[in-house]
DNA sequence: TAGCCAAATTGATCGATATCAAAGCGCGAT
DNA sequence: ATCGCGCTTTGATATCGATCAATTTGGCTA
């Protein structure tokens, strides 16, 4: 097949010489279990927009279940998606800037706690588990971030591509029956190009190549099969990276001991 | 002069209806002056590398002057300058992905507070000025990453280019004697385009083209004089996002109420 | 001051991705 | 079940920025 020959691995040369820190899995801290008694649950349904502030006043959202995406919006259309926030992460609303068309939105729907800011972080300076939770799940979205930022700086199409696909199959993908991942795309082809900073078209061109070279392939609109994960992992440099992050956090399934 | 006419400003249209917030100008607030009886105080030199852990602990620093920029690298070659830290920034070196070939470096001299993770975090729980303080930060710095994440996904290069001049000028300009601003460039054109996601070629190109429609221009080749800032922000997107974020940082200058 | 090396500039060319346009398809509404 | 709209796919073309290469500049050392 002809384009095969594009979808080139690559070289797995860790720049040894520049890695200055020792290994440093992040061991995810659970989410307090009694956060819920100082907000309001919500339930999100999909596509609905979060109201960043509640009664004028700030706030955090803790992702129990589902996925929200924070979004950016400047002049002449200019859309980029910042980051997904799965379960565990948190949310502040002062995270967000202002003047820049920034909305949080629902992406795959499920459960988020909305706590007023004064509240959270009165708690959080009286209860060492939820202070723990916090700066934990914030270091974690930093460092996530990083990663995305140097994806969208210096990726190729392709490379952005496997990069989003191997985190959300990291995140929320389960073991299928037919050997391999399965995992919920829940964004639309616009939301992941403005994830990525790519052009919807373009994107899925790339996508289409993907799964005609056999490395992904679509059961319906919004869902992914891969049958070998660790194919997916080669066609993108942040690999080792992703599965440090997200790795262990769904923990069944781990056949990553040959990358 | 031909080039001028590719130096178009940006409609000034203002996507209300993607606004969901209330204007919330960041009220920076201050390093706690007692801060640096808990760690260690470092008087940077630029190129240097500071070492994200010591003792193999986990640290925070806290930047008292200067400029710091945490970089990645991954597999071939492909570098990206994540974030840059000014006076009044924190970094938890947490904050770094593993894997990645994150580095924490000196752009500009000066005084960095290095201070253990563990007694950083004890503090925070008992002194509720440091809590504020790194809440605040991070929220900021949070806000600010937001913004860089859509000018390297979204904007052309010259955007990109008026973006980082602009926040440079708002975080460390100061008014020049010919009026304008003036401000020092500490970082070199390849660090430059690795945190905008240039080629370094592209980014000398597109400065001089700023240079030559006398946008800019060099008293030397760390420093820049900006004649009218509002001409500058006329060409970024981001222009009242970075200025409702660093804005008032630096109180003395601001003849923004034209933009 | 001369000499050397790294950084920056500039030009010529190429290629990846954006853009524009036309089908195709799926999903919700009636 | 059918209709209609919006999302997606795919093709043709344009373009911006990357790449490659040749100078030039600047800073540092001897």
């Amino acid at each position: 097949m002809v384009m095969t020959a594009s979808l080139k691995a690559q070289d797995p040369i860790p720049p040894a010489s520049t890695i200055r820190m020792e290994k440093r899995p992040f061991a995810p801290v659970a989410i307090p279990t009694d956060l819920g008694a100082h907000g309001a649950t919500v339930n999100t349904r999909r596509g609905e927009t979060i109201a960043l502030a509640f009664d004028g006043n700030e706030a955090v959202f803790v992702v129990r279940s589902g996925t929200l995406m924070l979004t950016v919006t400047l002049p002449h259309g200019l859309r980029q998606v910042v980051s997904l926030f799965y379960p565990g992460d948190l949310f502040r609303s002062a995270f967000a800037p202002s003047d820049a068309g920034a909305t949080l939105s629902v992406v795959r729907p499920g459960e988020v706690l909305r706590i007023r800011w004064s509240a959270f972080s009165e708690l959080a300076s009286s209860d060492p588990e939820t202070t723990d939770y916090m700066s934990s799940a914030i270091a974690r979205q930093n460092a996530s971030q990083a990663i995305h930022m140097a994806a969208v700086g210096r990726f190729d199409c392709q490379q952005r591509m496997a990069t989003l696909l191997l985190e959300l199959a990291l995140r929320t993908g389960s073991p299928s029956s037919c050997g391999g991942l399965i995992f919920d795309v829940p964004l639309s082809r616009r939301d992941m190009a403005d994830y990525l900073g790519l052009n919807a078209d373009t994107l899925s061109r790339t996508m289409s190549r993907l799964r005609s070279s056999g490395l992904l392939s679509h059961p319906d609109r919004h869902r992914a099969l891969v049958p070998d994960i660790a194919d997916l992992a080669k066609l993108t440099p942040a690999a080792r990276s992703l599965m440090a992050l997200h790795g262990q956090s769904t923990a069944e399934m781990s056949p990553f001991t040959t990358v």
